[in-house]
DNA sequence: CGTATTATGTGAATTGCCGCACATACCAGC
DNA sequence: GCTGGTATGTGCGGCAATTCACATAATACG
């Protein structure tokens, strides 16, 4: 979405990195030095409770970037960011970025509309979280997912699943059964294939659609 | 937070408005034309179900605005803002303060770093409905309306409680009936008083702390 | 090929909040 | 001071997801 050219110095500070599952990229309060524009992996933004449970914000893939603060000047913030799904990404020295952004640019401009893409992102899953069926939840977050996902099968364990969703593991075990006894999706040990993707967006809440439309709206 | 001298144009297209507990600033998808500064009033931005309920996402008071999206790019955004607490707010046109953001002097600074700071507070508000026991939800948005209203007692419903938090009216006034026994808030028809803060920060989770410290580190 | 490890499946008892129906208390108005 | 509207209080059945305890199945690896 950039001019050509005009970001050369950018894309020659671009480092391919290969992400690992479960792989920490940032821990809370540290600092930031790379963000990272995944390509083929996804990296989940979380929450780590006091008594060790956790809680997913954010699902971050090829549509976004990992992580937005550098640009708004806060340096650090109070959350995880792990690899979900492992694949390559491009990784930046936090300061270029911050450099780029504050030119005023074609960048900055995209990163703010990113911003707020991500906030409404944020806003519906927490809407989600409160008010949907664990089945509606978990077809919202395997649509994300396959979105994300080129070859539309995906590495996802149940316990993985689990954590992003912030429910236990047996509960995701009940629902993953039912989807897949009526025909939606098929899995088998740590690897998810949506088959009736069209079914799966009517089993899912408006959630889906409310986030997908914003980041068409302003980014597509 | 802002130089002296350095805005007096924004500061003259300032507008006093009251606002009315109920009074609808921004529906959906509508172009935004105002943004709002609080004073000693409250905004809650929600989300509005297909079905009728709706869930909030913030609540903004005199630490903050609605909305940013100005200057994010957006134009508009997916989200209801009504008025929670009535009271005074200044009112500017959105695109004077689009001009001025996009000044990239001080005025872009605090309200990036604003931006990353009201993130803090939908990302922990979501982490709390998802995990916490009604109780503390209770406890952490009366803290939050505490801090927000300088009275130290404030204007709140059992059903506005409700609302905001996305659950039954009769859920909420089995929690408040308990708080009130234990001596840390009184309440009668409309008005909550906090009577012991330290206990209701000791009752409440560590998402409290978590908002409230990143608002101290980002615009301290 | 067998074994350890990890992923997935199942059941029983419990809890927290929901939905509904209704009772009571407070305040504003004439 | 009565009256009507709004705010608050209470009881009971129901359901979805939880905690806890185990059973089974699939892959990795020696």
């Amino acid at each position: 979405m950039l001019p050509l050219g005009e970001y050369e110095h950018l894309f020659t500070a671009l480092e391919q990195v290969k992400l690992g599952a479960g792989e920490i990229l940032f821990e809370p309060y540290k600092k930031l030095r790379y963000v990272y524009f995944p390509v083929d992996s996804t990296v989940s933004l979380h929450y780590q409770m006091d008594h060790g449970t956790s809680a997913e914000i954010a699902l971050i893939g090829n549509e976004g970037m990992f992580s937005i603060v550098p640009c708004l000047g806060g340096e650090t913030l109070p959350y995880v960011a792990v690899v979900e799904t492992s694949g390559l990404a491009f990784r930046l020295d936090s300061r270029i970025l911050q450099q780029e952004f504050s030119r005023s640019g074609a960048l900055q401009h995209v990163l703010l509309l990113y911003t707020q893409a991500l906030f409404t992102q944020i806003a519906q899953i927490s809407v989600c979280g409160r008010h949907h069926s664990l089945r509606q939840q978990v077809c919202l977050h395997l649509l994300l997912l396959h979105d994300r996902s080129p070859a539309g099968r995906f590495a996802l364990t149940q316990q993985a699943a689990a954590h992003m969703l912030g429910v236990r593991r047996e509960s995701v075990t009940k629902v993953s059964g039912e989807l897949r006894r009526d025909g939606l999706i098929d899995y088998r040990r740590g690897y998810v294939t949506v088959l009736d993707r069209e079914g799966m967006e009517r089993e899912c809440c408006e959630c889906y659609d409310v986030v997908s439309m914003e980041f068409r709206r302003l980014l597509g």
